[in-house]
DNA sequence: ATGTTTCCACCTAGGTGAAAACTT
DNA sequence: AAGTTTTCACCTAGGTGGAAACAT
């Protein structure tokens, strides 16, 4: 095993649906959390190339902390951190920390397999706020916090044969119970097709 | 490796809905196959237990020929063999080899994670007649065909820690690309939930 | 004549944001 | 006041057998 495997150096991971987070991105994405588990959209759409087309991997999305703060959404300003007097309350939410992960249900699978694919999609993966949900694919998060959604390539058809984190700013969000920017809604209900039925006539999108 | 292993010889392999299997066994089951792939009905279900709790196994179905005649449907007679002057015409069918295999979703888990399922089941498991079918979890087989699905359990971690092969006679089923015996039809709308909208208010379950 | 393909109405299954009810 | 939970109409997505068209 040399020092070049142990980091996958040749990987790359490309954001598939990089426009569309852009979009959201923008003006402050959101995440509904709830009990059962909801889906993310936009959803984590990833390609890959630089993979030993031999070899075994297994790919991963989880979320980290984007910082310690606790946020509140006010309308005139957007999102701002929490302040205590003078300062900002800092929490004990640390980046780095993973809150949950979600394997690709096509894991493992080959470099190959992996590569050939025009889109590795983490659609079924779920947000919840409640500690005790058991459905499948479900990462636990805290309301009104920032996150950074990561992903991980690990090659796993020998030992220590290393792992790669990609991190794409673009997918960070705020986690929330409801929608707090209008605009926001606006945007899932335009771009998602299961929001369809909150379209206005007069906008739609051809 | 000692001999017992490599047969995995405690594990039991149980047919969950052995008695809907059985019902439609005694009319002579039909499975109907398509070009883009049609499941099965009833759905393989089984349970395991014998397993090694932190073993890891790959649990698969497959389906091999029941013998290796054509066979056409007699309203009068049933199934029977199609016949080319005095004797049954024999085909190039053998039983013992595969036509196609499904590996279960959630494979490969440990023997912990199969055997707390009550049910592990191959619902997403499909049958169709065109050979360049892509559909994912998509078996080939021949019309007015019959055949025996068989299942897989493999233990993985370790090389040769053996496997072992369970069949049962009540899922053996003639492949069809249209229902030949009517019994059969009704048996499978008033049990398959998306064939609700053909049931008879007349004769509904409870 | 016999078997196959295509299209369809009618279901199941489950992902949306809105709105009202609820909690603290 | 601020945030959370529940319920709901309205979608997407896809699994049924019937029937008519098609193929050989």
């Amino acid at each position: 095993v040399t020092a070049t495997n142990c980091i996958l150096q040749d990987v790359q991971v490309h954001l598939v649906n990089r426009e569309m987070w852009h979009a959201f991105s923008n003006l402050g994405t959101e995440m509904i959390i709830t009990r059962i588990g909801r889906r993310l959209f936009p959803t984590l759409e990833i390609s890959l190339s630089g993979l030993d087309s031999d070899g075994r991997y297994i790919i991963k999305a989880d979320i980290t902390a984007a910082d310690n703060h606790r946020y509140k959404y006010i309308p005139a300003s957007g999102w701002v951190p929490v302040q205590n007097g003078n300062h900002a309350v800092i929490t004990s939410h640390n980046s780095n920390v993973s809150f949950g992960t979600y394997e690709h249900p096509d894991s493992p699978n080959t470099g190959k397999f992996w590569m050939k694919a025009n889109s590795i999609s983490f659609k079924k993966m779920k947000l919840s706020n409640d500690k005790s949900c058991k459905t499948k694919g479900c990462i636990i998060l805290n309301s009104m916090r920032k996150y950074q959604p990561r992903i991980h390539i690990m090659r796993i058809d020998a030992p220590n044969l290393g792992s790669r984190i990609a991190v794409f700013p673009e997918t960070r969000f705020f986690a929330v119970t409801s929608y707090q920017n209008v605009q926001v809604t606006k945007l899932k209900i335009q771009n998602n097709p299961f929001a369809k039925a909150f379209r206005d006539s007069n906008s739609q999108l051809t």
